[in-house]
DNA sequence: GATGAATGAGGTTTCATTCAT
DNA sequence: TATGAATGAAACCTCATTCAT
């Protein structure tokens, strides 16, 4: 029998990278079908509906994406060492696999209506880890929602010049910079 | 002699206020006639296209935008005066019309492939101004270019965040906070 | 501008004709468009679907016909009456309008579901017009649903007959021998 | 050796319920092998399309129907005897196999227009088994198409209400009533 | 016989745009 | 300038059927 795992990644892949280079709407079934030299009803053995296949693929790997953040940030004890640990291994993820995370980052905003307060969210790990260090003293007390959300930035925004190119160095390479400036943010 | 500029000014609020609350290419032409009550064809009578729609509302604001940090960085000297002038205005302007920021954040990973290299952008503006304040030794020389971009991004997430209601204040009440940051940041 | 209510009929008249001759599901838009010589899309500017359109065209006549009967019906003061003015009526309205008539019997189980007990219903009628005669001692009392199912079977059955052929009369040359029979069933 | 026997008497029976369910072209292959919990390929070995399906569960009862009904006329003398032999014979094959007859009741307009004049055929046995009466002189002279439409439609009509469930009682109970009605409407 | 992934033709529906009024 | 019915290309999706296992 024919297996369909190897399709599923197929139309995975294909699905992901046309997203990322023209759009999720701007993508057609036909060309995600073309692409990877399926039929397009193939498509339908695997996802329900297109907005299923995007949302899967998002929600995936953003929650994973969660997940071992959170993980990251488990195996240290101070502040300085989680927030060390998630953005240097951030950046290595983002070097490992820039398409999927051109998609995280580009479709957030279409996709992010749909994610409930029970995912784990990226998001939230940062933000709960700033506030444990607020309260154990190690930097200024704060608002951990703005603190969360500067550091957040300042670290996706320089993912985003990476991928239109404004930026040319591999994301690894910059981590300590943005360690160190994430640090000093904190000491608001 | 009917007030076409009346018109216009209704398809613009209408049109971007959908496009914030759907998204562009899930709101219809359609959908703009019937919120502004008025019928599907006049809209062409003012826009070539609806992609000519959105690409003026977003162009046209993005333009601005980058046009009035510039005049607003010129009027300082110093680095932390430019950071200082452009930051709280950017502020301002984001308190007077969330939803015209929701859509210049929101769209833009939509519509930058259609910014050309000569129009005025606020990213460059940004950049320019940080490369200044190194050459002029008021920061450690290093990349304008991650420089700028973690400025922006820590001021942009911020915004964001408020757009989707996790930071609750005003964007102006968090101006100094943002200042603070941004000046620690450059201290790389 | 033009008048979309000409289109309107012209729509209903040609769907109601392909639905009669190849059956609802057998008849596509493609089929209903290209005999009306309309575009596919013109369909949508005056039914939300294809099985609004369907549903339309079978609930509007089926209740116009109960609010006829009944209005017949009311017209006669005596069941034998009542019975006479709905069926020789009904086969007029038949002989009238085949096509219609077609669509109402031979659809009818597969629109059925969706009939509201609100709506009036031409059983409905017609059990109540029977009802009403063992009440008032015209007929034997009995149960008036099975006595009214004889009736409406006996009416309907040549109906279909007339329909496939097996039939030729017109039907209002045979509602006297409809009425005669009804009348005699209602004996029990 | 697999017995498809077995297979293939799943197959019928989860088919004709969700025919009668749902009708015959809104019941995918796919429903029906997910009912019966077979693959949908092995439908194909038992017929040789989701039609031909359709067909011989239709085709097969209804000539047997018809068969059983000419074999139970056979077996009496007089009109009256006929007729109450068939009807009564049909509320019993009815209320073994409501299914069954639901489905014959509710598709034939579907169904029938496959139907070749050689075939047996419930409606034929009953109008030749009237007019023998009529020839016979049991019943007075007419039209034996039409006294064979107003008796079937009678019988018909109240075991659709049956299905629909207007009427409750069992249609065994029914036919003394069925009966006598047919019969009064014979007198013509 | 049985499986179920894959096919692809064809269906329904959407929607930016045009054009007669 | 404004209208809104009409267009038609193209999107998404369904599903009977095939075929490699």
């Amino acid at each position: 029998m024919r297996d369909g795992t190897k399709t599923k990644k197929l139309i995975d892949e294909t699905a992901l990278r046309l997203f990322v280079e023209k759009g999720v709407t701007e993508t057609t079934i036909r060309d995600i079908a073309a692409a990877a030299g399926i039929a397009e009803g193939t498509l339908y053995r695997h996802y329900a509906s297109k907005s299923e296949l995007a949302w899967e693929l998002f929600s995936k790997n953003f929650v994973d994406l969660a997940l071992k953040l959170d993980r990251l940030q488990q195996g240290r004890r101070t502040l300085r060492g989680k927030i060390e640990a998630m953005i240097s291994q951030f950046c290595a993820f983002f070097d490992e696999d820039p398409v999927l995370f051109s998609y995280l980052l580009l479709t957030q905003h279409g996709q992010l209506r749909r994610v409930t307060p029970e995912m784990p969210h990226p998001v939230t790990v940062l933000k709960e880890v700033i506030a444990g260090g607020m309260d154990r003293g190690e930097i200024p007390q704060g608002n951990s929602n703005v603190a969360g959300a500067m550091v957040l930035g300042l670290v996706l925004q320089v993912a985003v010049f990476k991928i239109y190119g404004t930026v040319d160095q591999s994301l690894a390479s910059l981590a300590p910079t943005l360690v160190g400036a994430s640090w000093r943010v904190l000491q608001g």
